[in-house]
RNA sequence: GCGCCUGUAGCUCAGUGGAUAGAGCAGCGGCCUUCUAAGCCGAAUGUCGCAGGUUCGAAUCCUGCCAGGCGCGCCA
């Protein structure tokens, strides 16, 4: 209906376009939006106001009423008009184009909500990548959710898509690891425990060499680190893959930095870097020029030891992506490397690469407390939180709810106590007891009967009525702006409104038990369109949509 | 010091330059002989961090300031 109504207004501001010659009907940048209360219609557009002051026009209402005048149409569709306030133009919508959308919604089923807007073209959703070095943890649970509810987005829309999780398994940090693991082997054969400086202390180094020695024994007393480090490599990547897969989650493709040393796109970026005058030699390392690139200081590229830094590969990879063709490539980031992607793409840019396809959706860090005091999260000492426990005591759906609920941009708490208190707090058990609630009326005799009867959908005239309609109907539109703006968010939100309709049409409108056969046939199929709409909005967002509760 | 993010009801947070700023939770008052009360209805709750500016109109855009988070490494 958004666009309906938005569709029109173009055409008239363009047939408008003869009486006021300064208009430019491609630069009024109107919205159409759900009118905030019910005498102001069911939707409302500033395109008026917005025409007025490009006319230099005094009398907004009037631009309104000229504008109002010279919409059209088709029956069915709209059934008045309204010019209000200071040049608002309020659309009332017609009963009989919202009764029908019942029959469009229930005939839909799996596939309402579903967009065309992505159909032949693929997206590249880089997400969690975490090097394996440790569970994954509280705060890589926000990136696995937000990146999944990403791509299922998309999936939504169409969009044929990868998920992949790019890592390094070689590097200071993993070679720590591998030293961590041996000290504790080392220890269990009863040597004095020496961690190198700055290694791993959580518990799971210990198990890992505890697995080690139950499986080989004593033999690796003496064994390189690497041994140690390519053991803690595979025992925490199948731990990773499993907590993701608890959560719903796999990976299309693992994309493991060594490749691009071995296929020399490395070396490709930093030659083109030097011959672009990008990069230089100073102190024995290679430096990255910012100034040419609009970066506020120099970096290093190349450390003096000839071993690059996170960066090169980063641009390698990045320009890997582009070069396999997806029309989007998406990054979830951690507020964390905010300053790093930025130089990636101008270097992406720089060297040719398209970042306008490249849409980096950031996410502030999660603030974990617990009993009232806060968390400090750190893998290598023990005092984070993992993923896994949190999974333990929540369970995934209200991880995945939780996490989707607020914008990526909020610096938003997660409250451990309150999480294990969830069964009542939780605003995702009011979504999903909406579909419950839904499926008991359904499950009943009386309604399969009643099914059977013929439909007449022009009976549905409660206020209730409508505004469950309305809300069922908005289930696209909502989606088209998750998309548009990579906020995942507005989902639940969206889930929220249509519970809300929906309880409220259940307390006021009884439908097995309706004052005649005809309401109840009707009610029950909207019902049946209301339990359509919150199960697809659960499966956008990977929820359980329980059908008892 | 510089860059990015945030500041909205007691708490956690929505809010596309638009009309009287919303939800959940907590608290207060009602509603179960009737399809699931994990629900509904009602009342109450606000210096939209502060101060300027732009605009017909600002929680929203601009500037400055205050507070918190993250970063500014030859770590990733």
């Amino acid at each position: 209906m958004q666009q309906i109504i938005a569709d029109a207004v173009h055409a008239a501001l363009e047939s408008l376009r003869a009486s006021w010659p300064a208009l430019e009907p491609d630069r009024v940048a109107f919205t159409v939006q759900p009118s905030s209360r019910p005498e102001h219609g069911d939707l409302q557009t500033n395109a008026a106001m917005i025409a007025a002051a490009q006319l230099g026009a005094r009398d907004k209402r009037a631009v309104a009423a000229d504008l109002a005048a010279a919409l059209t149409f088709a029956p069915g569709t709209i059934a008045r008009v309204e010019v209000a306030g200071p040049g608002f133009l309020n659309f009332f919508v017609d009963d009989r184009y919202y009764q029908d959308l019942v029959a469009r919604v229930v005939a839909a089923d799996d596939d309402w909500g579903r967009l065309t807007l992505g159909t032949g073209q693929s997206v590249n959703v880089e997400f969690v990548s975490a090097n394996p070095t440790g569970p994954l943890t509280v705060g890589h649970g926000r990136n696995a959710v937000l990146g999944d509810v990403v791509a299922r987005l998309h999936e939504w829309a169409g969009y044929k898509v990868t998920r992949e999780y790019y890592f390094n398994n070689a590097g200071r940090q993993m070679h720590l690891l591998g030293e961590s693991v041996r000290a504790r082997y080392r220890e269990l054969l009863g040597a004095p425990l020496e961690l190198p400086e700055g290694g791993y202390q959580g518990g799971y180094i210990a198990d890992i060499a505890a697995t080690l020695r139950a499986e080989q024994g004593d033999e690796l007393a003496a064994a390189d680190e690497a041994v140690f480090r390519g053991a803690a490599e595979r025992a925490i990547f199948a731990q990773i893959e499993a907590t993701c897969a608890r959560l719903g989650i796999s990976f299309d493709r693992f994309f493991n930095e060594q490749s691009l040393y071995d296929s020399g796109a490395i070396q490709a970026v930093l030659d083109q870097l030097r011959t672009h005058d990008l990069a230089y030699e100073a102190d024995g390392a290679t430096w990255l020029r910012g100034e040419p690139l609009g970066l506020d200081k120099d970096r290093v590229l190349v450390k003096s030891s000839g071993e690059p830094t996170y960066r090169l590969p980063d641009m390698a990879y990045h320009l890997d992506k582009l070069g396999r063709g997806y029309e989007t490539v998406i990054d979830v980031f951690g507020a964390d490397h905010i300053d790093t992607c930025q130089e990636v793409l101008a270097v992406v840019r720089a060297l040719g690469g398209d970042t306008e396809r490249v849409k980096v959706m950031l996410y502030q860090f999660v603030t974990l407390t617990r009993d009232g005091q806060q968390v400090k999260m750190s893998t290598r000492q023990a005092t984070y939180e993992t993923l896994d426990g949190l999974l333990d005591e929540v369970g995934a759906d209200a991880v995945r709810y939780f996490f989707a609920l607020r914008s990526p941009t909020s610096h938003m708490e997660f409250d451990l106590a309150l999480a294990l208190r969830q069964a009542n707090d939780n605003p995702m058990y009011y979504v999903q007891y909406g579909h419950a609630r839904i499926n008991s009326i359904l499950r009943r005799e009386e309604a399969a009967a009643l099914a059977a009867e013929p439909l007449d959908l022009a009976l549905l005239t409660d206020e209730a009525e409508r505004a469950l309609i309305v809300a069922v109907s908005r289930l696209p539109e909502v989606l088209a702006r998750a998309l548009a703006e990579h906020e995942p968010h507005r989902l639940p939100t969206y889930a929220a409104e249509v519970a809300t309709a929906f309880h409220q049409f259940y307390d006021r409108c009884p439908i097995l038990s309706a004052e005649t056969r005809a309401l109840a046939r009707a009610r029950l199929e909207l019902a049946q369109a209301a339990r359509i709409c919150l199960r697809n909005v659960l499966a956008m967002l990977g929820v359980s949509a329980p059908e008892r509760m």
